[in-house]
DNA sequence: AGCACGCCGACT
DNA sequence: GTCGGCGTGCTC
């Protein structure tokens, strides 16, 4: 019989943001130039009853569905990609490597804006060289405003200048018409918007500091490998440096014309940092965190992607930011967990940008004061190179670390006498003191002084915490809130009493104990509203404020150059949890929280209450340091064959049923008999830590292996059995790969 | 994720 | 007799 000459339709192979596992290919349209179509190229395409947004990975002519059941897609939406092949590559990578579908994990590199299909416009802002401003500038050395000086020197700097229209209404609105130094469009002339910034002078006015000999040996290490896949881990306490050393290793990136990615664990950190890169350089830069407006964000992210921006300053979310000019990446607090996405695409940021460098050919930067144990272990085996910073820069002196023993001690709500009597000291010379507990409300537990009933969240397997400053009791985990009682609802007889240690407790004892000084508390409850956080500092900052009690928020960024006694009120939480990287969190806790005393020239003191003074992590730490401390860490890690020295990856399945987990794990052991080679442990199902919460029953399953690879692809034949069991259905169930929470 | 289909309780 | 509950299944 002769065969019928049929042309083969074109068909696009595509991802869409939907939670599964499986790619889907649509008709493409007969009239299309498919030259100028490639792979990353956002469409729109009809999907069930709806329209999603889907992303282009492959033209074909074949496809496992028969070719009339295809639909055509409704629109092509880019007429280039916005990603590179490299950044689709890895995003394919990290698709695989975290088990989470690709149109989903492809959506997280693009902005909101874009993921909802909008066209990616990038108004381009029209820069003119200005020729005539030497001549303005030069005329202009007469007495001034420190407004108009700040103008002319923002100016002369440019070896080139040019002015964006803004720049110019800035220019203009400083000088009356008669001075004559109105700029006019007539004296302009366009210029080209993507000039390379080697054309401008990079660095303003705020010259570089000068470096001691090991900021210098880490500059010259990463600048001597520029152009090439290399990482290092930079360890620098706080104060020796670390930024200064960002900075001039950036600037030798920008001189080469390239960009920087610069990510930071939070927001609150960047303003200061911020700053500092606005005030060296002279190009622009982008900004990228969760409090801008979705806008701002894809302005920031095409800015980078068009080349118009040197520089990104973002959180996690700005790891995929594509770069035209890909330079280096620096990643700032690196052992920060707010660099591990908790929910859904649960990446690590630290880890793919690692993957990301390699694949771009340019060195990573990893910053930090403490180092992760997977980062030291990384360094150790030669796979990154350590760039060490042990001084403190200029004058400043590291802080005294002291455990105070209070056992049999006499303490006013978590405050020990020694304690108490240290703060006199420090007030009396005017200066601050700063107390750290990471427990806000006023106490942990409500419980009945004559029956012993606890007040318990009815939906999670947790106390309700006493919040007095609203006379309430709220659960932690979910919304569950209701007043305070008055009375016990078992016995109705017996007294109330609040049990264990708040922020709002000791706030109220420290207005008894320090009546005459004035107390700031800053934790989510005191800071809920915008710009609170910001005030608080500002008073703190200005000396209207002797004591700063607060939460996890204090650890973070925030210097205060007038503290130079620290107190951590409870060092023992960390000591005894059933998760084994708390040692390691508690001890960045501690140095952390320690790095916020004693700047410039005043002599800080760190004190920690602990009912375990003999604790020989505890103890290592305080006499020895972070690292030896780690090292101790390490040694435990690899006897118990826990990461870095295998790999890791938690199943965690909950249920409004309480039985349904059951049903799903019997299920899902039959199937891992088949699958496992035998090499990765299967440590499990238990009951989650919170066995319930927000009304969900929880449990956990968790793999290892000391091999990544095994692991991998123990998970990659389990993923779409587990998605093909009907159990599955009745549970909700998710994969987190190198989890850093085992909760 | 949406969205529809489908089989069981209180209502115009 | 219906309206609607959300369990289950599918999307090229």
């Amino acid at each position: 019989m002769p065969k019928l000459q049929v042309v083969d339709p074109v068909i696009f192979r595509v991802a869409i943001p939907v939670p599964v596992y499986r790619l889907f290919d649509y008709l493409a349209p007969a009239d299309l130039d498919l030259k100028a179509i490639k792979p990353g190229v956002r469409l729109e395409v009809p999907f069930g009853k709806s329209k999603k947004i889907a992303y282009l990975l492959e033209i074909t002519q074949q496809s496992d569905i028969d070719v009339t059941k295809l639909k055509p897609i409704i629109r092509v939406l880019d007429q280039q990609s916005l990603l590179s092949s490299k950044d689709l590559r890895l995003l394919q990578w990290a698709s695989d490597y975290y088990q989470h579908p690709l149109g989903e994990v492809i959506s997280t590199a693009f902005p909101t804006a874009l993921r909802q299909g909008k066209p990616a416009e990038l108004k381009v802002e029209k820069r003119y060289c200005l020729t005539e401003l030497g001549k303005a500038i030069d005329s202009t050395d007469l007495k001034r405003t420190p407004k108009q000086k700040n103008l002319i020197d923002k100016f002369r700097v440019r070896e080139q200048p040019s002015l964006s229209e803004t720049e110019l209404a800035e220019w203009n609105s400083h000088w009356r018409p008669s001075l004559n130094l109105l700029i006019t469009k007539q004296l302009l002339m366009p210029c080209e918007v993507n000039t390379p910034y080697v054309a401008l002078k990079t660095v303003l006015r705020n010259q570089p500091l000068i470096c001691n000999p090991q900021q210098k040996t880490a500059i010259d290490s990463v600048c001597g490998h520029l152009g090439s896949f290399k990482a290092f881990l930079l360890e620098g306490i706080t104060g020796s440096g670390k930024t200064e050393v960002y900075l001039q290793i950036i600037q030798a990136v920008l001189e080469q014309g390239l960009q920087v990615l610069v990510l930071v664990p939070e927001i609150t950190l960047t303003p200061q940092l911020e700053e500092r890169f606005k005030q060296r350089f002279a190009v622009n830069i982008a900004i990228s965190h969760s409090k801008l407006t979705d806008k701002q964000r894809q302005i920031a992210w095409l800015q980078m992607q068009t080349g118009q921006c040197s520089i990104m300053l973002g959180t996690r979310s700005a790891l995929f930011t594509p770069l035209k000019r890909p330079g280096l990446i620096i990643l700032d607090e690196e052992h920060d967990g707010s660099f591990k996405q908790q929910e859904g695409f649960r990446f690590s940021a630290r880890d793919v940008a690692l993957v990301r460098a390699k694949s771009l050919a340019i060195p990573v930067v990893l910053g930090s004061a403490t180092p992760s144990l997977e980062s030291l272990h990384n360094a150790q085996r030669q796979r990154y190179e350590l760039l060490h910073l042990p001084e403190r820069a200029g004058n400043s002196i590291e802080p005294e670390l002291q455990l105070l023993d209070i056992r049999n001690k006499g303490i006013q709500e978590g405050l020990s006498d020694a304690l108490i009597a240290e703060m006199h000291k420090t007030l009396v010379k005017n200066e601050q003191v700063l107390l750290f507990l990471n427990r806000r409300g006023f106490a942990p537990t409500l419980i009945c002084h004559s029956c012993g009933w606890v007040a318990r969240c009815l939906r999670c397997d947790a106390n309700l915490v006493i919040h007095y400053d609203e006379a309430r009791l709220r659960c932690h985990h979910c919304a569950q809130e209701q007043v305070l009682l008055k009375q016990c609802p078992d016995c109705k007889g017996g007294q109330l009493t609040p049990l264990g240690l708040g922020t709002e407790r000791v706030e109220r004892v420290l207005a008894d104990l320090f009546a005459d000084k004035v107390t700031v508390r800053l934790d989510r409850d005191t800071t809920q509203r915008k710009g609170t956080l910001e005030k608080y500092l500002q008073q703190i900052n200005a000396g209207a404020v002797d004591i700063i009690l607060g939460t996890q928020m204090l650890a973070k960024g925030h210097h205060f150059p007038n503290v130079t006694l620290v107190a951590i009120l409870d060092v023992d939480s960390g000591l005894f949890s059933i998760d084994f990287h708390a040692a390691e969190k508690m001890a960045q806790m501690i140095v952390q929280v320690a790095g916020r005393a004693g700047r410039a020239d005043k002599l800080g003191k760190v004190i920690m209450q602990t009912r375990h003074p003999e604790h020989p992590l505890l103890t290592k730490l305080i006499t020895e340091g972070y690292n030896s401390f780690a090292q101790t860490v390490l040694v435990e890690r690899k006897d118990a064959a826990l990461p870095p020295y295998s790999y890791q990856a938690l199943l965690r399945v909950q249920s409004l049923e309480p039985e349904a987990p059951k049903l799903f794990f019997q299920a899902l052991s039959a199937l891992m008999q088949n699958i496992n080679s035998g090499h990765t442990l299967i440590l499990g199902p238990v009951v989650a830590p919170m066995a319930k919460r927000a009304g969900q029953y929880r449990y956990q399953l968790l793999f290892q292996n000391t091999r990544r690879n095994e692991l991998q692809g123990f998970l990659k034949t389990l993923m779409p059995e587990i998605t093909k069991l009907k159990q599955a259905k009745k549970v909700r169930w998710s994969l987190d790969v190198d989890p850093v929470d085992l909760y």
